[in-house]
DNA sequence: GTTTAACAGTTAAACGTTTAACCGCGATTC
DNA sequence: GAATCGCGGTTAAACGTTTAACTGTTAAAC
């Protein structure tokens, strides 16, 4: 709107050089004198001059921009991860465009196309579904793609996942081994092959061990998923611990279970997933499985930067590993070998499935 | 990179008609006949042309992307924020650029410039001091420019913000009413102006009361916040209830309550800030100061846009009021008035301060 | 002492849009 | 029937950078 804006041009005439060293001085692709920089440095600090972005994109071909697309800003997960690679870019002169895609295919085609007009360097997707968005296979060439979390195809381009199966059977194994052997395993979206993955960890780990592992799907939202999860417990025997595949799918279960009026650590084990304040901002602080969430944006940034800086190798496929976050929302069923305390065992039988392993198949 | 960008040129040739033509139909500035309309449509789907928005920012000195700068990416009050902004943006065609100033003047400063050199349409800040960098008073003729939650000088442009006042006092007058006469006040950052107002709301109400209250400042990382609150119960005696300020400072009490195995609701009431799912997903559930966080988005939205529209009206400064989302942390240390049932009331001795209503001054 | 090479700086041509200024032409107005 | 207007389109000049190609000048190499 207003002409006030400065150019490099108006820089160049009142530091008397070219506009062709004015630029030099402030991308450093060509040396100049320091005596001479500093000047101009000093001429365009007086005029308050900024380099105009959008000329420099259009001229150079490169944006200093990457776009980030989430299936879900309201999901802490997203955003810490976001929060990361916000910083990461931040580093290396890079601004982030975020963008929605609602957990919904049609309109994470139409946010990526937005995107893409603005021809990022860079663009990093977690995907809301197996199926990406035809688009991104054209674009492929332009722009340094990388895919994070849900990710299927790891052909396509440079992925970081974490060890899904992993994830799940960590939790499944640990409960095991404190003698749970009836586990409910409650998922967000059995559609989105990760979650398939957690599911397929944990179920095999209780198989292993001759429990019996039921699934419930029970999507994002919290309180809807709580209501999902109390219908199915009203039609079944209660579990002697869950497994929450997802953050969200956490807060389901632990809403469920405080209208149930269910004590958590107590009545229920409960192992989550993810890493936030809530969980130790309770009387029973929550024993979860924990993404390293700054590995995975590190892993992120540093792969796009090695794609944006022209690194044509072939495409990599990072698989990061979860941990368990031991805390005290699981009871021991029975104690431990290496535990001398006979610890507070409850109502549920303990030694017969101990006695003679069963390795019934599950589900 | 890849010469493979099909430009408005190309289309054109290919369309027979000149680019004023293709701009036109894409722009719609002007009116372009339907059948020729649809032939230029057809002709880019097919070449697959996608516009070139730095071209367009260059030349129309308007760019279809607005800012946004909060302090914190790892606040859940910011990021439901964005999240609101964000989808009223893509609405209206425009994208968002996040960035994050970690509460530091000196980083706001710095990502301010960076934001800035994008000639974005709108910027919208959510200040970390009660100081604005003085870029922006220079900026300000250029961008259209709207102020949020923690605002100070509503002189300088449109701001948007909640009654924090109100905000404290209506917490602290449902806290009295209830009989609690000794109240600590969990503050985050008392160097910020929408948070003293927040304490000063609450303190006055006490007052009014003839109650006293404490305030203590916890800063804005549960972890942390939780020590210095537990520090402070240390060495002074054990108030009725708390309010937490702010999201953050709602983890540190609860941490911290939850680390001394006191009760929430029923060793101490508590009364906290903003509305997540996880308030709900524990056995006594939140009662909540709750800050109308879409509407507060959408305001800001709706300035902006008018501002991006030319609007050049006085600024305006829009106060958007609380409310308290009764939920079961609170105990009544009394029966109130129209309730004939006497209540659990407990150890505090009821009475004496109603029969004597004092108003000495607190803190 | 001439040839080369390296350095520091300049010139001017892009980059892909938007838009002010034009241009023809048919319809309206008087 | 001449003057005017509006419509639908074109032309070409910007917008603020980057960068290839060029020009001197100085130092190194033989």
């Amino acid at each position: 709107m207003a002409k006030n804006s400065v150019s490099i041009k108006d820089v160049a005439a009142a530091a008397g050089v070219s506009t062709a060293t004015v630029s030099n001085v402030f991308s450093g692709k060509k040396p100049v004198k320091d005596e001479l920089a500093a000047k101009v440095r000093k001429t365009a600090d007086q005029l308050g001059y900024h380099m105009n972005r959008a000329a420099s994109t259009l001229r150079s071909g490169r944006n200093q921009i990457v776009a980030v697309l989430v299936p879900d800003l309201a999901d802490p997960f997203f955003t810490s991860v976001i929060r990361e690679i916000e910083s990461q870019a931040k580093q290396d002169g890079f601004e982030i465009i975020v963008a929605n895609s609602d957990n919904d295919t049609e309109n994470e085609r139409s946010r990526l196309d937005a995107l893409l007009s603005w021809k990022p360097a860079g663009l990093v997707i977690i995907p809301s579904t197996d199926e990406l968005p035809t688009r991104l296979y054209d674009a492929k060439s332009d722009v340094a793609l990388v895919l994070a979390d849900r990710v299927k195809d790891m052909s396509l381009a440079d992925s970081i996942k974490i060890d899904n199966a992993g994830a799940g059977a960590i939790a499944a194994k640990y409960l095991c081994e404190l003698g749970h052997r009836h586990i409910l395993i409650v998922a967000s979206d059995e559609s989105i092959d990760p979650i398939r993955e957690r599911v397929r960890g944990a179920i095999e780990q209780v198989a292993a061990f001759g429990g019996t592992a039921d699934t419930v799907t029970v999507g994002n939202r919290p309180e809807a998923g709580a209501d999902i999860l109390s219908h199915w417990m009203d039609r079944n025997a209660r579990p002697t611990a869950m497994i929450a595949l997802t953050d969200m799918t956490t807060l389901s279960v632990l809403t469920c279970l405080a209208e149930r009026r269910l004590d958590v650590g107590t009545d229920i084990s409960v192992v989550g997933f993810d890493d936030y304040p809530w969980m130790v901002a309770r009387r029973t602080p929550i024993t979860a499985i924990q993404q390293p969430v700054s590995q995975i944006a590190l892993s992120i940034w540093q792969r796009l930067k090695l794609r944006m800086d022209g690194d044509t190798s072939a495409v990599s496929a990072i698989e990061l590993q979860c941990t368990l976050k031991i805390r005290d929302s699981v009871k021991p069923l029975r104690s431990l070998r290496d535990k001398s305390s006979p610890s507070n065992s409850d109502t549920i039988p303990i030694g017969s499935d101990t006695a003679e392993p069963r390795r019934k198949p599950v589900h």
